[in-house]
DNA sequence: CAGGATGCTATACACGTGATCAGTCAGCCG
DNA sequence: CGGCTGACTGATCACGTGTATAGCATCCTG
């Protein structure tokens, strides 16, 4: 019934096979693995090594790693769209949920999780491909009741997936010494101590007066000091889509 | 009002004066300074250029680069500390907002999140001072009745500390254009769009129904198949302390 | 005034890295 | 067959890095 937090395993199928395949492609394969193993700074060397290849053919067929790094990014954004848009057929689907099922899915996560580590415009555009995301989950949930309208969703998207996958990410950087693969499955049993502070939050909140909210909603709606002084009041700045006007306060 | 979250700046002593200062308390402040600025990964070289010493200096003095930044851990830590300390004496003073003030903080606080984000045992050490403190914090406010109680504190502090640094951590690297100042200074100011949600999270939580929480409370109380067949059923674990009787729902 | 310790510099070394390049081999087309 | 194209290799280069070493200056001390 959590099936939103988490969810039963799924098949998902896997990558090319491993060996018998275009050098080119078995290069691409085994660097995207590498690469979510041991982070961008994996030596050329290590991917040639384990695609058992020379060195000298990775630059010759992508010319750089900066540019192998970048079919990476590719191919693997690709894949998570296709797990994204399969997720959708399959009802009751949650990303993490799908991402921490075993198979290829684990390189793509964690590849994700390293390429938001490494920063960047790179990181940039896989979590906007995750608030994507989220944002159609999101909408579907709200319209069937299952959780609360927010003032202004765009701002709640995009805080609940970077902390979400901060969380996340935190949590990988902090144990090292754990695998691709030890790591969703630590995240799959729900060992992690994780779902009952998630549900608690979720579902009550965590202060027990609305005060705050109230007065800042408030306080955006007419700033204090319309006149001069521009300095101590931080501007409204209902720069994005204006929060709408906010619902019933219970609704 | 809302100073749990955010708070005026605050006057924060800053670090010794920059220069005449014996050359081995310079170098770690430059240290710390870059370290900030650039990551980890900062040649030994620009910290002696900026330190305006020689690269030997600084191996004579800290015999390697791995010295060199325990010891600036250790330093960055114990101001830290001093801050934390300084906090609970000023009342309604919450971290981030004693640390996103202007002034030596802002070294301290990013060096804190280049540090998650190199990972490992140092990643630990920082984050388990984190959570020490939201402890304290946390702590007090359930006794002030500003929070509501959990049910297993410890993995509420963990997972909301997790949370908080992470979507810190992500909002810094995707922005690796701005200086550490610049940083927090888009922090300071709401411009960050985070103010809205956290408060409507907090304050209203996320879902509708309090149903997903509470099969999973008496879940864990008594877990289903008591028997044999361990396997699809995760032991209820109540590794740590276990989680307090279950206060009223609506407490 | 020695003389030694200390703060400090400059140079050189060792190593790992990504990139380069000449060259080999297989396959294919004319 | 002749010749060309493309996959592929091994050796080599260029460079940035942390570290080690030798030497110099300064200052305190006996």
């Amino acid at each position: 019934m959590y099936s939103i937090l988490f969810m039963r395993t799924a098949e998902v199928p896997d990558g090319p096979s491993p060996a018998d395949l275009t050098a080119r492609a078995r290069i691409r394969e085994v660097a995207i693995e590498c690469f979510a193993e041991e982070g961008f700074g994996v030596p050329m060397r290590t991917i040639a090594a384990r695609a058992e290849v020379s060195l000298g053919l990775i630059t010759h067929h992508f010319g750089s790693k900066a540019a192998l790094r970048t079919e990476c990014d590719a191919e693997v954004l690709r894949r998570y769209h296709a797990l994204k848009t399969e997720a959708i057929a399959d009802p009751s689907a949650y990303l993490l949920a799908r991402l921490t099922a075993p198979g290829t899915a684990v390189s793509i996560l964690v590849y994700i999780l390293r390429a938001i580590h490494a920063g960047g415009r790179p990181a940039r555009i896989f979590l906007e491909s995750l608030v994507e995301h989220a944002r159609d989950v999101m909408a579907e949930s709200v319209a069937s009741g299952l959780v609360r309208a927010s003032r202004d969703e765009e701002a709640r998207l995009r805080y609940l997936t970077y902390q979400a996958m901060g969380a996340l990410l935190v949590q990988f950087l902090t144990t090292p010494e754990l695998t691709p693969d030890e790591f969703v499955a630590s995240l799959r049993d729900g060992r992690s101590d994780t779902i009952l502070p998630v549900l608690e939050l979720y579902t009550e909140g965590l202060l027990t007066s609305r005060a705050m909210l109230d007065d800042y909603v408030s306080y955006l709606w007419e700033p204090p000091s319309a006149s001069a002084d521009p300095d101590p009041a931080p501007a409204p700045a209902p720069e994005r889509t204006a929060p709408s006007a906010p619902p019933p306060p219970t609704a």
